[in-house]
DNA sequence: TCTGGGGTCCTAGGACCC
DNA sequence: TCTGGGGTCCTAGGACCC
């Protein structure tokens, strides 16, 4: 049996936690750059703001009430996940974080000592006392049958955020699968959708229904462990430790449109270093490093130009200096003048846990020296608080750098930031 | 003027091997 | 008339998730 338990509105929660005054107060919060709405409160979502909406349209439009709008702030909501985490752990041994404010656990034979549903609202209780938020909990013999009853808690507020669909009740769980969209059941996405109303397919329990032989023939393997999960056949387990990662991706569009190549340069330089550093974090080495640039797609007057261009090493490294070479060649290769230049992003590939090559035993080529010894010093003085140091070519406050204009403290993590309440 | 970022998995097709 | 079989690896593209 697994739960899943998931934070309400995880951002504009956590933005409202710290602002009593926004209690009942609509709020909404914006995508990197303030581009568009990323999470929205209740009462948000009441007044009609909808997901992805760009913030240029939506503080034109004319609303009843006062929209409180803020940008992302990772450091309080990674740091406010943490919390939650943790919480959560306190009650259950086995778990698996699924995204920052979706925790799957196991919760096999806990109903020998109490209700599944009492153990929900324990649950419930307890991250609310420790953190101020508000979690759903959804429970199914399937992960994917768990995800359906957390959308059926949220569904109906009856629940109370409260949702067990157990292996017992099969009538009750063929009931909120009759409910369900078919688009609402996890791992089904906007194109499968359509292809599946086409076939006349439109809810959660007619796919259940599906034959997996013929979802499979129609589409793949992993719709029919779908299927198969909804039927109470799980497919999917709980990794309580993360894979090791297979990639690494460090992208951003830029606050202003970059037209010349000594700044796009530096963006990349900027993104390749934070990407070396994610890597040591990862204790990994790559081999293949990409570069990858486009104007905005939205422009209607502009030609679109996207590319991508990559370098293989014949090393393995995880030295900065080595991934920003790769990164600028690269760049050289698909830099073109005259383009209004929206993101641009570094990628790395080829992961290996060593930075010796076996194939390479009689290269002439060889490693730099002391760059372990380098790398150290770099990631240990960033990492004190005392202060940062970078490599030249990221250049020093670039007028492209990211927007956000709306941006709250960072009430959990920082000293000078910290809530201070009045007392008279 | 202005539309996010960071991941995973699967499949098909081509290159290449013996 | 008629030109094999079986495999691996890599890449690109498409789908999904939050």
């Amino acid at each position: 049996m697994f739960a899943l338990a998931d934070v309400n509105a995880f951002y504009a929660s956590c933005e409202k936690v710290f602002r009593p005054d926004l209690r009942g107060k609509p709020v909404a919060v914006l995508s990197n750059n303030d581009g568009c709405v990323i999470a929205r409160s209740a009462e948000a979502k009441r007044l009609g703001i909808k997901m992805g909406m760009p913030w240029f349209q939506l503080r034109q439009m004319q609303l009843p009430e006062k929209l409180h709008i803020f940008s992302s702030n990772y450091e309080l909501y990674a740091s406010m996940s943490n919390r939650v985490m943790s919480h959560l752990e306190e009650l259950a041994p086995r778990v698996e974080q699924y995204s920052i404010d979706e925790m799957f656990l196991d919760i096999r034979g806990i109903d020998n000592c109490i209700d599944f549903e009492d153990f929900g609202r324990q649950l419930r209780e307890h991250v609310k006392n420790g953190t101020g938020l508000t979690i759903g909990v959804g429970m199914g013999i399937s992960k994917t049958l768990a995800k359906s009853a957390q959308w059926g808690s949220k569904e109906w507020p009856q629940f109370h955020g409260v949702l067990a669909l157990s292996p017992g009740n099969r009538q009750r769980t063929a009931k909120l699968l009759s409910l369900q969209p078919v688009g609402e059941v996890w791992g089904v996405g906007n194109r499968l959708t359509k292809k599946l109303h086409a076939m006349g397919i439109t809810t959660a329990l007619q796919l259940a229904q599906s034959s997996p032989a013929f979802i499979r023939r129609n589409f793949s393997v992993v719709l029919e462990r779908t299927v198969r999960e909804l039927n109470g056949e799980p497919c999917i387990s709980l990794e309580e430790t993360p894979p090791p990662k297979q990639q690494i991706v460090c992208s951003r569009s830029f606050g202003e449109r970059i037209t010349t190549y000594d700044a796009l340069r530096q963006a990349i330089c900027q993104y390749a270093e934070r990407a070396a550093e994610k890597l040591r974090g990862e204790r990994q080495y790559c081999r293949h490093i990409a570069v990858f640039v486009k104007t905005s797609p939205f422009a209607v007057n502009e030609t679109y130009y996207g590319n991508v261009a990559s370098e293989k090493l014949m090393n393995p490294t995880r030295d900065t200096r080595d991934i920003i070479a790769a990164a600028v060649k690269s760049l050289d290769r698909i830099w073109l003048d005259g383009y209004r230049y929206a993101k641009a992003g570094v990628m790395l590939n080829d992961f290996t846990p060593t930075g010796v090559s076996q194939l390479n035993l009689f290269d002439e080529i060889l490693p730099r020296a002391h760059s372990e010894q380098l790398m150290k010093a770099l990631d240990s003085i960033n990492h004190s608080g005392l202060g940062k140091v970078w490599f030249a070519g990221r250049g020093i406050a670039p007028e492209w750098q990211m927007k956000r204009e709306m941006l709250s403290p960072a009430y959990t993590t920082r000293w000078s930031e910290i809530p201070v309440a009045a007392i008279r």
